[in-house]
DNA sequence: CAAGTTTTTTGATGTAAATCAAAACAATGC
DNA sequence: GCATTGTTTTGATTTACATCAAAAAACTTG
């Protein structure tokens, strides 16, 4: 349970030209020795093994981390031990950026399963920004992308009911691996049913019952942490369209 | 209800140096150069009328915002008319930062009030902070702010029940004050209560039976907008979920 | 592969908060 | 001044979800 060592392993390191994420990471228009510099700045795959933390609330900032493999997930935890999640970060995404106010950590950040990141120092993500511009672009996008990603939760936390919280992160989680060439249909989910209802804000017991009836309308189907969504139309309706129990058809003024 | 022109009156401008806002903008250790540089860059004292908006969801983005006087909140709203109000942005508070993934607002900007700020534009912005490692430093810091302002609702959204929200915003908001200087136990809520109610993510009127609790229980007397926190150990008890950093220090077991 | 542990689902009941309804209270205008 | 409109509070009722309880799967481990 204590935070990783890291600033360690380079040995199976993969160049960041010939990852498989170079297209999230990667700026376009970097020359021969503007990537040169990237590529050594960033301490390549660093292994967290299941439940270790990455980083701790309260730690110094060291890194941003960028995961290439594995699944982590980010929560803040309050005095009398409840917690809540704030995101779950899968290859291609970064994280870090919530220790920008003062140097340190937030919020916990806990490896779901075996895990390889990429790491870019604090010290060298300054020199970045300073030296190349596109750089500095691309790391704002992907604070721009942190930010909005919160106020998507908060819009869920705030506003929907129980059966559209889940529609709505099935169907993200769906979009989401459209975009990145996998099935949107079929996949298997990074976390457990606890984490899950956690994230959503709603007991186990409610989102067992939530994915149950999502399967008795025959929308998707679900076994384990496999799920097929059998009707995208009608998740994507449930997940867009708040049904309000009484009028769902509001003429239009 | 239409997007204020800005990039206009350079009237009444307060120069950086001597605004009252100095201390929150400007980060120390700039020379007379550097401080010339950043006095060009804004564009002061926009002025923008309540109800008007200063940005609209999908909005190029133009600039980054400071408030100098007056206050704003942002919202995201579903496509069935729902609106989940994200943050209330008063005098020192910048924001626009939502913007960064797409160039493009991701919420809605309402003035709360007749309100003035200051503006920078993305340009501007951009070249202060190639120039500027201290700019760049300290809007670094900005943007963690709103992170983690964010994740602390989400917390507050995911985990509270109505009576400790309201105490927790009740208390933040006291705690903001006496930072600025200004009286913690004893302010004028800036916003309605359909708006308070919406950003806690609770119906108007179990807002105003939470009121009344606190007020029976005579930790808080409230007239309209007026707050007066006559015990201030007992909200904080009550808001005794929310984590702040070393500040909070809780005597009580 | 049986015995234990953890995770997930299903069922019964309780409750915090939403909704419905209306009065009290401000603010605005003529 | 009184009517008009919007905001806030209070009361009665409903309900969505939590909680409690336990069975059923699913992973462990000897």
């Amino acid at each position: 349970m204590k935070t990783v060592q890291l600033h360690s392993a380079k040995k199976n390191a993969v160049a960041c030209h010939n990852c498989s994420l170079s297209e999230l990471c990667l700026p376009r228009g970097l020359n021969r020795d503007e990537l040169e510099l990237l590529e050594n700045s960033i301490n390549k795959t660093v292994k967290i093994k299941k439940k270790d933390y990455l980083f701790h609330r309260d730690d110094a900032q060291q890194s941003i981390f960028a995961v290439k493999a594995g699944a982590i997930k980010t929560s803040l935890s309050t005095p009398d031990g409840e917690e809540q999640i704030l995101g779950f970060y899968l290859p291609g995404d970064l994280l870090g950026f919530d220790a920008f106010a003062r140097d340190r950590h937030t919020c916990d950040a806990q490896a779901l399963d075996d895990t390889l990141v990429c790491e870019l120092s604090m010290e060298n993500f300054q020199e970045l920004c300073g030296k190349l511009p596109i750089m500095r672009g691309q790391m704002m996008r992907q604070i721009g992308v942190e930010i909005e990603r919160e106020q998507m939760l908060l819009l869920t936390l705030g506003q929907m009911r129980t059966e559209e919280r889940l529609a709505t992160f099935l169907s993200s989680l769906s979009e989401r691996n459209r975009e990145r060439g996998f099935s949107p249909a079929e996949f298997n989910l990074p976390m457990a049913r606890h984490d899950l209802a956690n994230y959503l804000g709603m007991a186990v017991e409610t989102l067992s019952r939530m994915f149950s009836r999502l399967q008795e309308e025959n929308i998707i189907a679900v076994q384990h942490r496999l799920v097929k969504i059998s009707d995208m139309n009608r998740l994507k309706q449930l997940a867009h369209h708040t049904c309000r129990p009484a009028s769902d058809v509001l003429p239009s003024a």
